[in-house]
DNA sequence: TAGGTTGCGAGACGATTTGTCTCAGAGATG
DNA sequence: CATCTCTGAGACAAATCGTCTCGCAACCTA
């Protein structure tokens, strides 16, 4: 009977932290094969049966170690302009993206989603609530007019997040101001609104 | 001695390709993690020595599996117009990736890659080799003013690429004609260009 | 067709890994 | 302080890994 309904053994806290972080450290260093309950219990310093105790199989513990997006500081409320919202979360999305750690977290849920269920819906999950504020800007810009309309909200997220994911997934490559700038310069309607600078326009022009 | 260099003895030939096909289908079923000396052996009906004897380990065993890029029957030669070759390249593509057994294919390479040099490297080549003649085509689109002057044509790569894997590799949906089709309306610059439809300029009468 | 070569499947083998279990002790709770 | 509960250590069988040997059949060459 737990007084508190929170309440937690902090011999427990302590076991999950860093069995995370060391599933973490291995997905980002040795690659996803290298997660096994032996070299976790290993590299997070614990026994081999704690980590049976809490994660009864791989996908469980994988589950847990990618459950969580990186946390942003700088995350704003909406400013109410679409376009400067597609910009904002678009940048969000590069800093994400070129913080190297997450990389490989991001490959290794990919493609353990394939083939596990749970893993599956646990990306889709991710997927959703990532790009949720993304999605909003991007109706309501389609609602103003400054995105072309008759075109799928969905279609448009696509449009503008694909090439950062491709950038750094497929191409292996940082996400550059310019890719970001470029990006939405192709999307807004001409004349229906001024493509904001990122950080500080970047390219200049030529 | 071999008689001729390039002289197989049938019974590599056929173990390889056993074993080849064997990897490819574990992939694609059962996930990368079940791609193992063991399980390639009994799924390709072949000897667990024989697996060993020419795929010293995992990664090369992976490799030559996921070496080969799907071919694609439909290749044309350039037209020359920079547009109906962009359209040309991105409808291949949307072939290629709307075709399910080559998603998880892509996803463990890309996961792999990660942790994985010769898998990496492996990874760069095929995306080159697979992007060249959209790259071509981009190129000469922006001599030709089809497409805004003064960007990076890897950026445009990534501009008409990236939603087409987005939406297969992320959002876990099939291609729609509708993006491809919005992808290039986007790209051309105003006037400069018609967008051909993709329905037309796809399989003839299929 | 005959003879030497070579890759094959089968299986033995020790080492390692896996998943489960027990147990004593440290740490948390009240 | 007394009572739980989680932990680390390690035993244990089963499965897997990587290497090896062997006899056989398929292959190439003459």
């Amino acid at each position: 009977m737990p007084t508190q309904p929170d309440a937690v053994d902090p011999r427990v806290a302590r076991t999950r932290d860093a069995v995370v972080a060391a599933v973490r450290d291995l997905v980002r260093t040795a690659g996803i094969e290298a997660v096994t309950h032996q070299r976790v219990a290993e590299a997070a310093g614990v026994g081999r049966a704690s980590v049976y105790r809490h994660w009864p199989d791989r996908t469980h513990l994988l589950l847990d170690a990618l459950a969580d997006l990186p946390a942003d500081p700088s995350e704003r409320p909406p400013s109410g302009d679409p376009v400067a919202d597609v910009v904002a979360e678009l940048t969000r999305l590069q800093r994400i993206l070129n913080d190297s750690p997450f990389v490989p977290q991001l490959a290794a849920l990919l493609s353990q989603a394939e083939a596990d269920g749970e893993v599956l819906a646990l990306q889709q999950r991710l997927l959703t609530q990532g790009t949720a504020r993304l999605r909003a800007a991007v109706e309501l810009g389609v609602r103003h007019g400054c995105f072309p309309a008759g075109v799928d909200p969905g279609t448009v997220v696509a449009l503008v997040a694909g090439p950062l994911f491709y950038r750094r997934l497929l191409a292996k490559e940082p996400i550059t101001d310019e890719l970001v700038t470029t990006v939405v310069e192709r999307l807004v309607v001409p004349g229906n609104g001024p493509v904001p600078a990122v950080g500080e326009r970047a390219v200049p022009g030529g």
